[in-house]
DNA sequence: CTAGGTGCAAAAGGTTTGCGGTTAA
DNA sequence: TTAACCGCAAACCTTTTGCACCTAG
């Protein structure tokens, strides 16, 4: 677990290297994703964060996320007919999901692997990022 | 490109297979996927629709996709953000998303590559599906 | 004949927008 | 000080639902 100052020492550089600014929401909200890594929906992390700061909106927690997202901190990950979940695992790695329990999982892939799927584009396919999405069940 | 034929009976089977009943509706819904395979949104596949069947509900064609993919005959595809869009093509394949046109290619991966991100799960992990989505820009 | 499917309209669910008030820099 | 950001409510867009009618088997 990253020391709360590391955090806020990150989130400070990401969002002032892209000319924005450094908010109690915004913090909050980051916290929230690295303190359980359970890739949240936008609603559930509204839910939490009002824990807190009930006078939260939703429309920030929207726009907390976009700004995260923006900064390279979180991912966005989506699921079939699912609302989008966001994840701050920035590290190359599959998402599970498993269909008994809903939950999901992080899966780490041989960086070779991906390099090998880059590998396999077809010429002129400049890729930017990738996601892949496992659906099964676990146990 | 295969025959209306082949494609009705390919359908029939399909949907047979599962007790369901063969409609103009699912037909029509198929033909449209199969017609531009451009990996269209529901809306879009409504719209297209109508053209040649006007009073086809949008309630409808969300009903006809989920059957198609029920039956295993078109894949569901999101992107972040946007809506889900419906593919036919069933061989092991990425999605490539293209951001400056929007446009999305079907990318074919080595099976070995797809075997390989299957022997990387954890023991216990058991896999039903995957779906592989790439970002980026071609040119 | 009749269960399953369709069409329509209304509702739900997730996300975005507009705007007046607040705050970080 | 002031542009960026927040909170709130309303709007928006995609998808689902309820129900009367229709139709494939």
């Amino acid at each position: 677990m990253i020391s709360r100052d590391n955090r806020k020492t990150r989130l400070r550089d990401a969002i002032s290297q892209k000319g924005m600014r450094y908010t109690r929401q915004r913090e909050h909200i980051f916290n929230i994703l690295l303190d359980k890594r359970d890739h949240p929906t936008a609603d559930e992390v509204f839910l939490r964060a009002r824990g807190s700061m009930p006078r939260m909106s939703l429309a920030t927690v929207y726009n907390c996320l976009d700004t995260l997202v923006a900064c390279g901190l979180v991912r966005q990950v989506h699921f079939e007919r699912e609302s989008t979940r966001y994840c701050p695992n920035l590290s190359e790695h599959a998402h599970f999901h498993c269909q008994k329990s809903g939950r999901v999982y992080d899966v780490e892939l041989d960086t070779d692997l991906l390099d090998d799927i880059q590998g396999q584009l077809p010429d002129g396919f400049q890729m930017d990022g990738m996601e892949i999405l496992i659906r099964g069940k676990v146990g």
